[in-house]
DNA sequence: TGTGTCGGATTGTCGGACGATACTTCGCCC
DNA sequence: GGGCGAAGTATCGTCCGACAATCCGACACA
């Protein structure tokens, strides 16, 4: 440890494709470019940027990779909204990679879910209400599939956080939410009655929901997590395991 | 509307650096390979994919922006953990070009940063509590300028996710911090008494956290956060608005 | 031990090329 | 005149080959 004085800041020089991503993303997020309008050619960035059309696929393949510009039916380049879920399956990559711990994700989930159902008893709109309802609806005659409750489990939260009008709280969940229906599907093979409580509780949040208690909402949310909680130590799995990818939701649906 | 049948699904072929970022990523995921360990070099990636360069460097591209991959020394490629901020900085784009609401973020915030604080209490370790203590101390002669104690703001609520030894709420409060920072620069420039508050409320955070008094670390957060709450109203801001990149922590830090 | 030099390895960038595919235009036929 | 198919055009995905800049390691030298 020769403590050396450190007068200079380490010298770093920035490729030509990380320019031109980095000068793109600035006009959008500046407001520059909106949302649906278009970029531009390939062949038009690079004689605007002045490099090679592989620097500038380089470039524009990372913004493309965020989600923040996609290729439109004519392939044209057009900025967009980048989507909850790609955004959520990349934290929920770096959480596995970080092995955080069931206990982690356990206790964020709990602030979050608290938060959530006490927006949507303030906020749900009669359509979502209807949705959930409907959720509810389908689960009863699926009790014995533990795949198809997890899978309605799964919307019912999601329904949930579209209720809470607030997709700030939607964003910081998805990820418990991604991992939580393996989980799910685990638990309700194993705990036979895992099902029917989870209907109940489901049943419950509704109703409080629909009467905009909110303290309701927040003790029935509580109670469900908790079943969750001890289902989950029911497994044999401990809550300070780290989590895997095997809980990673398949992508099923293909696409990305 | 002629609603044709629906036989077959889209057909929909996946381009080539696609693939390869897939199978480098599953193979990363699935701990095949262990941060820390390289992948190998372009040309080599070549040879085992069979495709181009080109092809493969618009893919490593990709984990590269991710963070999952990184370049060490040697240039060469290794596989590495994720950084929040990496993380964090792309969630925070996003919800700026969703015109996300001072509301949605500011409700985020007071569910997590109550977990957070919680989880301080009950786990802060020596050093942090003594990094927070030096960040008081640090704050106390600054008081008059607003872009430090906005930024020693900022660390002292980096801290506490730190000390809450909860990686999943670090990584849902960091977006909300990041947006914190330059708001209240904004607000401290406004409120002249608001430094002293924030100071008062930082010392009794950490005072609470010291005794692993949950109860107390709460109130105080809840009121830290009310207090900004209230100073950003009184900037003349609306918390119904939607937040802007100018409130986006420009990197000075370079990087990247 | 510390320094200058050299060769090899690897990356960043370039220029050009080709086939596949989606969009456009145009001419033909009813 | 309008619908329809064919040709043309635009754009992308992929490939090839190339070169300079840079970094690493080794080696000689003081």
């Amino acid at each position: 440890m020769t403590e050396l004085a450190e007068k200079f800041r380490r010298i770093h020089s920035t490729p030509a494709y990380q320019l031109v991503a980095e000068a793109i993303e600035k006009k959008i997020l500046s407001g520059g470019i909106r949302p649906g309008q278009p970029i531009g050619t390939e062949a038009e960035l690079v004689k605007q940027f002045g490099v090679n059309r592989s620097t500038v696929r380089e470039g524009i393949r990372l913004l493309e990779h965020d989600g923040i510009i996609q290729r439109q039916s004519n392939r044209r380049l057009a900025v967009s909204l980048p989507h909850y879920e790609r955004l959520a399956s990349r934290t929920t990559r770096a959480m596995v990679l970080h092995e955080v711990t069931f206990r982690e994700l356990y206790e964020a989930a709990m602030a979050l879910q608290m938060a959530t159902i006490e927006g949507a008893a303030r906020r749900a709109t009669p359509e979502l209400i209807a949705a959930m309802q409907d959720n509810i609806e389908r689960t009863a005659p699926v009790l014995d599939d533990p795949a198809a409750v997890a899978e309605l489990d799964s919307e019912f939260h999601s329904l949930i956080g579209k209720a809470s009008a607030n997709r700030v709280l939607q964003l910081a969940r998805e990820p418990s939410d991604l991992l939580g229906y393996a989980s799910t599907r685990l638990i309700l093979g194993k705990v036979k009655e895992g099902a029917a409580r989870l209907l109940q509780a489901h049943r419950m949040m509704l109703d409080a929901i629909r009467r905009g208690d909110e303290e309701n909402a927040r003790l029935w949310a509580r109670r469900h997590l908790n079943d969750w909680r001890k289902g989950f130590e029911r497994t044999g799995n401990g809550l300070d395991q780290p989590i895997d990818s095997i809980y990673l939701r398949e992508r099923l649906t293909s696409s990305s």
